[in-house]
DNA sequence: CGCCAGGCTTCTA
DNA sequence: TAGAAGCATGGC
């Protein structure tokens, strides 16, 4: 893998297991949209980002190489090498056959906060009206940079009220979102010393929140704090255990089993829109 | 109209 | 303590 830098942009090459358009859009992100030329545009971090992929290249515009080594590298988990991941994966047949059906998927890491509040929206809810909530959350309570707004901070949302937060039309949702920003902002929740904490413990503290149970602080650990044993069991999940693995998880996949997770959920979801 | 959606809280037996 | 009901909203 080579990174070339400009002012303007960054471009990686020599990209494998990497597929951009099932990275932003197998449900773990809901902030990334195509424009009319078909460019992925987005933002993180309070960075926004135009991002195409032509083969093994992805070119990354609005990123410089301060933004790139500080953000969008890890944030599309470069680090990771995916190709002896995968191979290890790929001992155990199912694995297998939902690798090679949607090669490339990878786990992003989000910011937690985003993460949290993303999930506790996700709740009993589809994903495109996922993406309308967290669109109107954004738009109404971010910073506006640009054409982008960024994602609403925790102490934005804590001074806000159920009542504020009818034009998200979140349903009851909306007082979870609440509590979540109030234990975060007040600090009696750290959400930075998280990705640091040892994974039980992490999860005891997301559980405190009103409105996250198993699945959404699985869902937070994983794709927001860097915990990639993390297991989010949804609906989707609960098929696959219970048609393939009603004995327990494949050894093969142990330590990292929530990236494995992600294929197993993009697979089994996509046979059922057949 | 009914059913379901990357579930959780609350009520009930 | 397990299991069902209720929850907001929108698409089909």
């Amino acid at each position: 893998m080579e990174f070339l830098y400009n002012t303007d942009k960054t471009t990686v090459t020599g990209l494998s297991n990497f597929d951009l358009d099932l990275i932003l859009d197998c449900g773990q992100a809901f902030r990334w949209s195509r424009d009319g030329s078909g460019l992925w545009r987005g933002v993180a971090y309070g960075l926004p980002l135009a991002a195409a992929q032509e083969g093994d290249t992805l070119t990354l515009y609005g990123a410089d190489r301060e933004a790139f080594e500080k953000v969008w590298k890890k944030y599309f988990d470069l680090d990771r090498d995916y190709d002896s991941l995968c191979r290890r994966f790929a001992a155990d047949g199912a694995m297998k056959t939902a690798m090679e059906a949607y090669p490339g998927i990878r786990v992003l890491n989000q910011e937690p906060w985003e993460a949290l509040c993303s999930f506790i929206i996700s709740q009993n809810n589809n994903i495109p009206r996922i993406k309308g909530i967290i669109g109107r959350l954004c738009e109404n309570f971010g910073e506006r940079t640009g054409e982008s707004y960024s994602f609403p901070t925790p102490e934005r949302l804590a001074a806000l009220t159920v009542e504020d937060l009818a034009v998200l039309r979140a349903g009851f949702r909306a007082k979870y979102i609440l509590d979540g920003a109030k234990k975060v902002a007040s600090g009696e929740i750290d959400l930075a010393a998280i990705p640091g904490m040892d994974i039980d413990s992490a999860r005891a503290e997301l559980l405190r929140i009103k409105g996250v149970g198993p699945k959404v602080a699985e869902c937070t650990l994983l794709f927001g704090c860097g915990f990639s044993q993390a297991f989010p069991v949804d609906v989707w999940i609960k098929r696959v255990l219970g048609e393939l693995y009603p004995n327990g998880l494949p050894e093969c996949i142990m330590g990292d089993q929530g990236i494995a997770q992600q294929y197993l959920f993009h697979w089994r979801r996509s046979l059922e829109l057949t």
